[in-house]
DNA sequence: CGTGGTGCTGCAAAGGTTTGCAATGAAGTA
DNA sequence: TACTTCATTGCAAACCTTTGCAGCACCACG
């Protein structure tokens, strides 16, 4: 209804003649083995041939159906990536990375959003288990013991969480955590608050504990708010609480909740970073938009993608599926290779912390030593741990 | 390098066993058809056999083989959803409304980001062909006539372009740019820029069209900016440009851009809106967040989304592909339906934009009548035009 | 008792591709 | 000449599922 405007026509149109490998083996004059051939093992067949069956297959505009192909090799060239919730901007890089480092090995991206519900994760990788060669995982929110079972149906590869026995890449949160925390007892904090994130999150886990440890290290006080929803409405959400409670700094779970609390400071007249500072997890980009620009810790997401693909194809190749020949299902426990790789976190400094009640007037607003400052054009991402990193 | 670590472990453990419709069979003493009856078509089978069947499978742990069944039916139940860039906030939205209005239709979605590359885009399309029922194209940068050229390889929908002859969802950014124009020129800015996008781009084409069309009427001066990269980056990269045009008011291809730019002048010490208004279009979240907060054309990508979706699947039901039986391909044109669905876009007034050179005096900061102003929180998008829009 | 209908199930072909094996012919070796 | 090797190609089975057709048993009706 409203100003909605339809228009409707309708036209004859040639529909689509599928060419298959038939109409190129007539049309070149050889059997249907040489032509698959010709594609999947050119160096069986005579050069000669081959050309003639490429021109005829160019000009018919044949392509080989990938899903006759995956029924006879198991192998489907593609790959599911769950992502707990595509709108947060921590995972379109991500997404970007996975995707373009499977288009390298001529792999195919299959991109599932899970609005951040255990059930629909489930329920996803069960449907996608049988048209991709593997699946990632990405900041996954159901059980570890789940998460070890779907692995046995498919191949798994979990991003941002800790699972005995499976690949997983990590990101080192908890390092980021710390440098986070010292840099504000630097500043002079000695009270902060922790905004946490989903409780069944491995990232809120790590940095809980990383933050806590840091925080008794420097003689400061930890407050732990959450868990809370790890968006900007779960930000703003706990603007008034974290007012209340007292804190002159607060460390929140990821970029999207800071920036929600700032907003929400903002509304209850709370400066930032000159009566709270706060600091962000993520480095999203929207984090250098914002005023002020956000002090965050870096996490290299791209890398993170990269090298999930990597492990993935990496394990796919050990161990082919679809075994042929053999009987009945002669699944005797294959040998299979498993790596974590974690990933390096980097603090960046920017505009939402400054001094706290403890500073040291002498010098106002040094930044502790440790982890430097860093130029907020230049991400700091450590161009290490893409593929190669990866041992066997 | 780095401080990446890398642990690895090897484990035995047990391969995925697959079930085949074979296993069932056996299991509950029937013939195969009868269990794939029992899953596609239960009404023809004994209400007992097929709870026995049921059973069997479930303890099996059996899931129907989706390539396989593709094979056959020539239909795969997935559909492929083809993204200019991800990472542009805009698309989130879409693609989640995509996905859950499929998966209520038991579809799933293949999403792929072509990072603007119309060569990826039509390579993305081959590559989808024969693995989807159907392809939405968002935002296609690929000319007019190769997006026919594709439509009859496989079933395809087309979001923000015109493309004659295939069905399209279109929002009504001309109507917006108008409102937008009329909005500034109420406010008393006589002297305008127009902040192109893609030159490719549908939606450029239309706004440069709309806002001519109002500039001249209500007396102000145009000015064309562009084309430029529709990121931040693209719209902060203009910033001198606009300044030294001497524009009062600056309408941005979308918001990317818009805040972006905002960010450029502010850095060349030009305060928005004092100075120089902006308006931006796609009402992304991110445009609630920035200081000033974007006066901003608000597009329905969410209803987009879903209504590409049934688009497609309807056009889908109408000619099943891969028709059985019938000898050499009787592709004798299919006579099949297709609409345009355009959408209704609405102006939110923020604080971007400001009184300009002439405006009246007697009420400083009054809207302008017309378009009402918007509360934020509601972001103001039309229920309309969902689903059941579609003409047919 | 014969006929027709109905409800359920089995049979077998089909869909497009890959691949182990066998066949062919040519070239090389003894 | 006879035997081996090699490169190239064809043959046919296999992957897993769907579906038109036919068979069967059973019931009702005339």
């Amino acid at each position: 209804m409203g100003d909605t405007c339809v228009t409707a026509t309708t036209s004859d149109e040639g529909a689509a003649v599928p060419v298959t490998i038939r109409d190129v083996a007539r049309a070149s004059g050889v059997h249907i083995s040489t032509v698959s051939r010709t594609f999947s093992a050119p160096h069986l067949v005579n050069p000669e041939t081959r050309v003639r069956v490429l021109a005829c297959a160019e000009d018919l505009g044949y392509r080989p159906n990938r899903a006759a192909r995956a029924l006879i090799t198991g192998r489907t060239h593609n790959i599911g990536l769950i992502i707990a919730d595509i709108a947060n901007p921590f995972f379109p890089p991500l997404i970007k990375a996975a995707e373009s480092q499977a288009r390298h090995r001529d792999y195919h991206v299959f991109v599932a959003d899970t609005n951040e519900d255990p059930t629909a994760e489930e329920e996803l990788v069960h449907a996608l288990a049988k048209q991709v060669d593997g699946v990632l995982l990405c900041s996954p929110r159901m059980s570890n013991s789940l998460i070890e079972q779907l692995s046995r149906e498919v191949p798994l590869v979990v991003v941002n969480r800790q699972v005995t026995g499976l690949p997983c890449v990590l990101m080192d949160v908890g390092q980021g955590a710390r440098s986070a925390i010292e840099h504000l007892v630097g500043l002079g904090h000695r009270s902060i608050a922790l905004l946490g994130g989903p409780r069944s999150s491995w990232t809120n886990r790590e940095m809980r504990r990383a933050a806590g440890a840091a925080a008794r290290a420097g003689g400061a006080e930890l407050t732990m708010l959450g868990p809370n929803a790890p968006t900007e409405v779960g930000g703003s959400a706990v603007a008034e609480q974290v007012r209340r409670s007292g804190v002159s700094a607060v460390l929140a779970y990821n970029d999207l909740m800071a920036i929600g609390l700032i907003e929400g400071l903002d509304a209850l007249g709370v400066r930032v970073p000159q009566e709270v500072s706060v600091v962000g997890v993520d480095d999203i980009t929207l984090s250098r938009l914002t005023r002020p620009k956000l002090t965050t810790v870096a996490t290299p997401t791209g890398a993170a993608g990269r090298t999930a693909v990597d492990m993935l194809l990496q394990q796919d190749i050990e161990s082919p599926r679809g075994a042929r020949g053999s009987g009945a299902g002669t699944a005797l426990g294959v040998r299979r290779t498993t790596a974590q790789v974690m990933l390096q976190t980097d603090l960046v400094i920017r505009d939402s912390t400054g001094p706290g009640p403890y500073a040291r007037p002498a010098r106002p607003l040094a930044a502790p030593r440790g982890p430097g400052p860093h130029c907020p054009a230049d991400p700091g991402i450590p161009t290490a741990a893409t593929g190669d990193a990866v041992a066997s």
